[in-house]
DNA sequence: CAGCTATATAGCTGTGTGGCAAAGTATGGC
DNA sequence: GCCATACTTTGCCACACAGCTATATAGCTG
């Protein structure tokens, strides 16, 4: 599942919001937050670590029978740089626009 | 549906693509574009357009039996400054959780 | 080693969403 | 007025995905 899809739920992006502010967490912090916000059990907060993972959006570490989950900044990256330059482009152009369409010189 | 599951999708991605580095295009086009790309029907097409539209990502208007759409560059906006926002809390502060760590005073 | 804690996996279920074909709604042109 | 054009809506099916419970795995702790 690609980064897009990763942060498409919201139980997922508040998983990131979690490690965003607060750095690393084991599984089990993730969880009970999930649960708090979201009654949602264990396994299905694990699923979602597992697409956030998978996405490469977190990496995780082993730490005895912890799993320590921190955030990846590269694909979040990614998407930020997406979604910027989608709007980059036309914002502000209205100007532009006008121009363009004086030069086509049809106003129907 | 919000705008994250919105461009969650590769079709909608295309059609957003399509309308940022162009300009604002009619259902026809972005429908055949799809087509070609994605070897979709054009009603599908029709109901990814819907999708962008609730999201508030494109707006439409009229022009008589066309409909054209156009990029609205809020919701984007949005999602780009979600997704900066989550990495610019933690890159580049691998140095401070050093720094951090140091006045913990603690080192396991 | 027994048992507790922490997390992941397996297996099941309901619902949402993407795909299609077919029908409906406007609008322009002959 | 009627057909063609440009879309949208409707109704259907299949499949992906989020949720759950139960179970497995791994590592501390007594």
């Amino acid at each position: 599942m690609d980064v897009f899809q990763a942060v498409a739920d919201p139980v997922r992006r508040s998983m990131v919001e979690r490690l965003a502010d607060r750095g690393e967490a084991t599984a089990g912090e993730l969880s009970e937050l999930a649960a708090e916000r979201f009654g949602i059990r264990q396994p299905t907060a694990s699923k979602h670590l597992k697409v956030l993972r998978e996405a490469g959006v977190v990496t995780s570490s082993v730490d005895a029978q912890r799993r320590v989950y921190r955030l990846e900044p590269g694909p979040l990256d990614d998407l930020a740089g997406w979604a910027a330059r989608q709007t980059r482009f036309w914002t502000g152009r209205l100007d532009a626009l006008e121009r363009h369409l004086d030069s086509e010189g049809d106003t129907p």
